[in-house]
DNA sequence: GAGTGGTCTAGACCACTGA
DNA sequence: CAGTGGTCTAGACCACTCT
């Protein structure tokens, strides 16, 4: 009753392949064989067997790459985003490696959902930066940034590969002081799941921030998608007591 | 390029039925049709439909309850960690319904894992509460707390399907002061995926909590098993300097 | 008891990856 | 170019829900 009985052949197999990881026969970043040789070895069809591996792969236990065939999944990496770090050493301070790619660098106009995220009038403008990180070679982060362009005149012809929060401190003197973010569940879309490897619908973890510099001004927000399996957030956190009526 | 192209024929259902919905033809809980049928409105099979209703099942556009059926997902409940609110009250602040069902009660032996999340030496009991939560009727969140028994005497005796935050205030005189929530998107098993109606292997974000009271105290903690697409979490927060070293 | 979703079989073709 | 994953067909049986 306690432990979970699993009769279905789907079950068995993900029962199976779990306890070959477990045991460390298989390590992180290990490829599996292919389908068709898994769904042989399992005595099963290509269908039965993808759903045992999809199960693993809600889980976080094994993931996937377009194309290209399933892995074991490294641990996941600590994220807290109360930490005004640089990527970079939230990253090397967990002992892995990390690279970020530009993938693009422009002024855009802002949509009507960004105007109100950003409390900007219509037909604003906005710095766009689309960039990609990968974690000891994996891609697990798209991330899209908008920056007032007002704040941060002439950013877009910088090296962008570098932190951020290095720029803003170095280049214009700011700091991140206070941040709202939220985190949501959802499913990966063309750019998005290209960018990241991911097929379309593929479950993954948007985080969407709008940062304040030190004096409480509003100075950028990001969009950040993440792997689902690539991160386990952690929070430390004093409760307040909420704006809305609290009656008994 | 900028809208996505989606040549496939699952990619092609999923559009016309998230069309259906966002046009309001479909409304928060509606029933959709049997997948045969919808196999056959869609000149396809039922696997092909499936992984149609899978992405949007990802995006959490709809929702899947265990051998009932496919209905569409009303809107996800803003969520923020930081308040220490009752659970009540923070639901009915956003116009919904919410009920609250005991699943079990009782005094248990604490895993290791426990122990050491708690700071508890070998061998030491818990009291443990495992809770379902309904907003609008439908379940949404499985909880298990786990509280230190020396500090709560007699907690189980009482009516559990009120706030424990509330029965902590008035009957122990404590009330929560700081928590640290790690957030993790996983899959629902055993227990947790039959109380939440899903099916093995389904993705659910897992809130895992530690509690302190006013005074600083380890008080309790719990483990908060969400559908995925029931919550947006949302959090304030001032960002601080991470402890390890921020060299340039 | 009818209908439904859960599970499974045994194939197939195409587009892409990687050697 | 061989092999792989992505996608799809056309069925089937069982266990469960709901009326």
């Amino acid at each position: 009753m306690t432990t979970e009985q699993a009769f279905t052949h789907a079950a068995l197999i993900r029962q199976a392949i779990e306890q070959q990881i477990s045991s460390g026969l298989l390590r992180p970043g290990h490829k599996l064989p292919s389908e068709r040789d898994l769904s042989e070895l399992f005595a099963t069809t290509r269908i039965t067997l993808k759903e045992a591996l999809q199960a693993l792969e809600a889980e976080g236990k094994i993931y996937r790459e377009d194309r290209r065939g399933w892995f074991v999944a490294p641990p996941r990496l600590l994220y807290n985003p109360q930490y005004k770090s640089h990527f970079h050493q939230m990253v090397t301070a967990q002992q892995r490696q990390v690279e970020t790619a530009v993938l693009s660098a422009q002024t855009v106009l802002a949509t009507p959902a960004l105007c109100q995220e950003l409390e900007l009038p219509a037909l604003s403008r906005l710095h766009e930066i689309q960039r990609l990180r990968r974690i000891d070679g994996r891609v697990v982060l798209f991330v899209r940034h908008y920056l007032k362009p007002e704040i941060f005149p002439g950013i877009l012809a910088m090296d962008l590969t570098q932190s951020l929060t290095l720029i803003y401190e170095t280049h214009y003197g700011l700091s991140y002081g206070r941040s709202r973010f939220d985190i949501i569940p959802t499913a990966a879309r063309g750019e998005v799941a290209q960018a990241l490897m991911l097929g379309e619908g593929s479950p993954i973890l948007l985080i969407s921030r709008v940062n304040f510099d030190q004096d409480g001004r509003l100075i950028d927000c990001d969009q950040e998608y993440w792997r689902h399996d690539a991160i386990r957030i952690s929070i430390d956190s004093s409760l307040v007591t909420p704006p809305f009526p609290l009656e008994k």
